[in-house]
DNA sequence: GTATGATTAAAACGACTGTTTGAATCGTTT
DNA sequence: AAACGATTCAAACAGTCGTTTTAATCATAC
């Protein structure tokens, strides 16, 4: 058995081989869902080997995570740099920085090694039920979406910081969802689907996921219907312009529309 | 114990009282992270009470769900047969027909017994690892679905119906997101949002998350950025206009800016 | 009162979990 | 060849899981 497995698999490496496993199954029924046993069985390995290489199941799930998520996060560096660069003195666009962060994402989604399997884990991690989990990977990009968020601030200084804050969380939302979520979308399709078709993102799904993402970023702000009577301001953080007359184009909206 | 029973639980059937504190520990821990042990103590019931009543951990997961559920698609459609017959014999606008689903659900979030509990459960259970759970909640909402493209449909009769269902698959995932992921926001704010704070969805994230799934959903199309090559036809189900200029305001774009 | 059906209680079932142990094996160096 | 650390192996650990079982208790009708 020891000289079949030299030729079948690609990489002898047992660790490498129970990070792949692990991230497939991981990606497929969660991380609570995958046990250490059905790891190291599509891996080929002992389940000892798991502990002895990894020291404990978390320490997997910390291996699985930081192998691609360092290699996401300085792509999306590396292409919001760019931006940047070409820009310079002045800022990038709006679409550039989208294009930066979930460009990249999605086009990591369609690499060849794992990236869809990869970022289907990465896009229910956020949501996970285990606190550990989300707060990792929360922890693992606050330097990244630090950079975007600044990027977006600049790029958009007539929006409210909290405006785009929250439109940030929900172009995240958006993104991960359409990774995540196949279920849903079969019954919104009315047909079936197969994973397969949806392995990672197309193009197809990029390019239709972009221009909702910008299509909301750059959407009129709401402020002027804001309730009179908010019940706390503290995560408003004080609005700047307190009311407008609802029916009439104020300024923020043109200033969001000619953005682009 | 028994007589300390009565005053104590508001509810004193042993059912509602297991469904109250399953809702509330599947939200928190997941289905799968959630014990019928944890359950049965903490709606102060014996083990064997949970599968008298509800036969399985499956059958209790269903009861669950749609116990809320079916009242929060009943208001849904009850929402959009409103602007239905408000706006007849035209159509809806297609912020009605979001503020009927997205709008219903965010308010259905802020009502006092356990909506806002409730909400984050079924945002979570879209991406859940058991397929059961996502199967469940995604046939249960089937007809709702159904009706609310076809208004969709109706209310945009110049956008490829495809591209409404990519972009309602988008606009559910931003909702979804914003109830249930949390620990994002918390990195994006680089603030520490108590969970109190974003308990269910105050009325600024209704006003700010309707405002950008408006803006998402009336995006310029992105038909003509598509790759000449596309790998397979077979999603985009026979894209009728072939190309156009890319830098050129098309008849589809003012179409879609004229349609609020 | 007793009898009857619905509900609750405590205990146990087998199967699975993450983790650890100690011996057996591997590849490499002396 | 001998010896060594690195790695793998089968086996067992204590604990939890969903579920079932059997007896005890409840409310209610005769």
């Amino acid at each position: 058995m020891r000289a079949a497995t030299d030729f079948e698999m690609d990489l002898s490496q047992t660790p490498a081989r129970l990070l792949d496993a692990a991230e497939s199954l991981f990606a497929e029924h969660g991380v609570d869902g995958a046990s250490m046993r059905q790891i190291a069985h599509k891996a080929g390995a002992n389940l000892a080997a798991c502990h002895y290489h990894f020291g404990s199941k978390e320490g997997l799930v910390r291996a699985v995570f930081q192998r691609r998520l360092s290699e996401l996060n300085a792509a999306r560096l590396a292409a919001l740099s760019a931006y940047e660069a070409q820009a310079h003195p002045q800022t990038p666009k709006p679409h550039q920085i989208l294009d930066a962060f979930f460009g990249t994402s999605l086009r990591f989604a369609r690499q060849d090694s794992g990236g869809a399997v990869f970022m289907r884990l990465l896009s229910r991690s956020a949501t996970d039920p285990v606190f550990f989990i989300r707060n990792f990977v929360a922890q693992e990009s606050e330097g990244v979406i630090f950079r975007f968020k600044n990027a977006l601030f600049n790029s958009l200084p007539e929006v409210p910081q909290d405006e785009i804050v929250w439109r940030f969380h929900f172009m995240l939302g958006a993104m991960s969802y359409a990774l995540a979520g196949i279920d849903v979308l079969k019954v919104l399709a009315h047909i079936d689907v197969t994973p397969s078709e949806l392995e990672g993102a197309d193009e197809v799904l990029q390019v239709r996921l972009m221009a909702f993402l910008l299509g909301g970023l750059r959407a009129p702000l709401p402020e002027a219907e804001l309730p009179v009577l908010a019940k706390r301001t503290r995560t408003v953080a004080a609005a700047k312009g307190k009311s407008a007359p609802r029916n009439s184009t104020n300024k923020r909206k043109a200033d969001l529309a000619a953005a682009k």
